[in-house]
DNA sequence: TATATTGTTCGACGATTGTCGAACAATATC
DNA sequence: GATATTGTTCGACAATCGTCGAACAATATA
């Protein structure tokens, strides 16, 4: 019952602000980050993004890779949360791109 | 004397939010839009960004085109300027992110 | 052990990107 | 007119991107 290797994710002093612009320059992973931008944690089978899985793994990634979220692996399950590091590098940043958001869907 | 043909820029209604982050995910164009943060006309052979004048002329053109900047033609040198209408649809959110510019390292 | 579930990784693809130098266009100056 | 100046466009290139389906890995459940 041990538990799987888990994801790699950047240092803080790795989360560049071009690089996380770049991430949210897609508006697969913008959704993602405003349905996280209550800071709770989502399962990542909860985003309907109308992508294929393995799209949306891949937009995990790149979310991942940016430092904008945690990945985590529980089980046969996957959970997303933003990390706190990307606030703290840039604070209000994300409020301030997510409010121009067309309306949630 | 007439004036060439000045350029193309799209309607502010075209100009989405996807669209500006991804034309301030580049390092050459965030640089660009910092120097124009103040809101005054620049010629645009005063931008030092250590790239190709063709690059360099890429770089305006997407800015332009993600209705960023105005670009203006004057004889033979060229002026860029902030767009109002950027301003207009996303209040405050250019100096959101300017000002988590690497600091001059 | 066998099977189902969940989600990642792999391989491929066309499209887009950033980059440069060369060629071009428009204007200014001689 | 001829030449110089300024900056764009073109053509090419390698790299990256977003996308999908198939294959794979890990866990849960029977």
């Amino acid at each position: 019952m041990r538990q799987a290797k888990q994801f790699e994710h950047p240092s803080a002093k790795e989360i560049t602000l071009a690089r996380v612009l770049h991430a949210l320059s897609d508006p697969v992973r913008l959704m993602v980050v405003a349905e996280l931008a209550g800071g709770q944690e989502r399962g990542s089978s909860e985003f309907e993004c109308g992508v294929a899985e393995s799209t949306l793994s891949h937009h995990l990634k790149v979310l991942r890779l940016a430092g904008v979220i945690k990945h985590r692996k529980e089980g046969t399950r996957c959970f997303v949360v933003l990390r706190p590091e990307l606030e703290k590098a840039f604070p209000g940043l994300l409020a301030s791109i997510l409010k121009f958001r067309k309306r949630p869907a």
